[in-house]
DNA sequence: TGACTGAATTATGAATTCATAATTACGTTT
DNA sequence: AAACGTAATTATGAATTCATAATTCAGTCA
């Protein structure tokens, strides 16, 4: 008996809230867009208590905006709350840094290098999707390794606000060089196990991040110039 | 005719996470207790359904669990969790720190060292309620001092999380004393603008905090003694 | 023609109902 | 009497229904 796959998804309204927030954050629903309660329904197949559950739990995770009688809209992401978001992002980063140099185990360390060498690969063949990849990979595997879930739930939290953004906006062939430079740096400190060190040029990287988003992203809080 | 005063709650399920918070925080609902729905939907004359909605939205900020067909149960908050939180928190402060530095004008200031001087004559009556009442709001105006709400709304959410813990610790006469003088350097911090100074004090300041609650606390993560 | 009024339609929040899972109560067996 | 199994009861998740707010649309009048 294999008991570490039992109960996959007990309740309708977690596996709605898990389908809604993919579709917010891969842009199928876009921004200031009303909810099509009633669509969603039908191609979910549920009823609508369950849908309406899920969509108050988006609404507290901010990617959905109530209005009382006028139901649910995706929320737009302003330039402001990005300029707002990526400050956390950078001190939550910094203390993931922090963390996992402590709490990664030489393994661990070599898995992120594994990652790290397939980003430079990525980056060589100018593989953007690739490279999205593995940067992600790395980022993610940084949060997890620091081994706290509050500081992991968080950075979720915020990195799911963000995450269309980040998305959506093509990477400078500037920006791009920089950040290979940022994380072979990083790589470094996490080599020599320096927590101090990796903290705060992860702190810098998202924070060089933001600038780079907000300089292609016009006023509106629209990029410029979709992805290809 | 007054604008400021219109539309108070319009939605049932607002109205009603907001009473369940402040059930769960000020510690009325227990932990791993189950959520009475029958009798809180009564009490509050309502029916199951808005109810049941605010519980999801409190089981995503991690104040209940939901375990399914078996209702909710009021989530507790256990050592691992307040040892993974403080950290976190302690990041947001300092960030908080940094940023109210930058933004606070000069009125701000002087409103905090109002409530600064308010927190030391509480400890010199020895008031351990107006104490905590004004620690609170100095924390509070220092995150606001940020203006950032994203930060805000972090903060909130963790902080409310160990609320009930820290409503519930008695603090040790070494401890208040300790915070008090840590409060004065913030306070010297601040009147001086130095933001990376103050940052850093706040993450110590928190971290601090975070050791007398563990030492204060059994290793179940319920309070060895309870407050008076 | 264009703005306004009010009825018809639709959408939304919340109550109710329904099917089923979990719990309790009870009876049987050893 | 204790342990097990089964029926009755209750609690829970989700669908449905209902009342009302918002929106649409047709008709009227300037």
């Amino acid at each position: 008996m294999n008991l570490t796959s039992s109960i996959q998804r007990p309740t309708l309204h977690e596996e709605l809230v898990e389908r809604l927030r993919n579709l917010v954050i891969e842009d199928i629903l876009k921004p200031d867009e009303k909810v099509p309660e009633k669509e969603l329904c039908e191609s979910f197949g549920v009823s609508r208590t369950p849908l309406r559950e899920a969509l108050k739990v988006l609404a507290s995770e901010g990617l959905v905006v109530l209005q009382a009688n006028r139901g649910a809209r995706i929320a737009r992401v302003t330039r402001e709350e990005l300029e707002n978001t990526f400050p956390v992002l950078a001190a939550l980063e910094q203390l993931a840094g922090e963390l996992a140099c402590a709490h990664l185990d030489d393994e661990g360390i070599s898995k992120i290098e594994e990652r790290h060498a397939e980003m430079l690969a990525a980056y060589k063949a100018q593989d953007r999707k690739a490279y999205f990849q593995a940067n992600q990979d790395i980022h993610n595997a940084l949060i997890s390794g620091a081994q706290n879930d509050v500081l992991k739930a968080h950075h979720r939290r915020l990195a799911a606000r963000v995450s269309r953004a980040r998305f959506m906006v093509n990477l400078s062939d500037e920006r791009w060089s920089e950040a290979i430079s940022e994380h072979k740096q990083m790589m470094m400190r996490l080599r020599c196990r320096d927590a101090v060190g990796l903290g705060q040029l992860m702190k810098t990287h998202m924070t060089n991040k933001l600038a780079a988003h907000v300089k292609a992203l016009g006023s509106d809080g629209e990029p410029r110039q979709k992805q290809t």
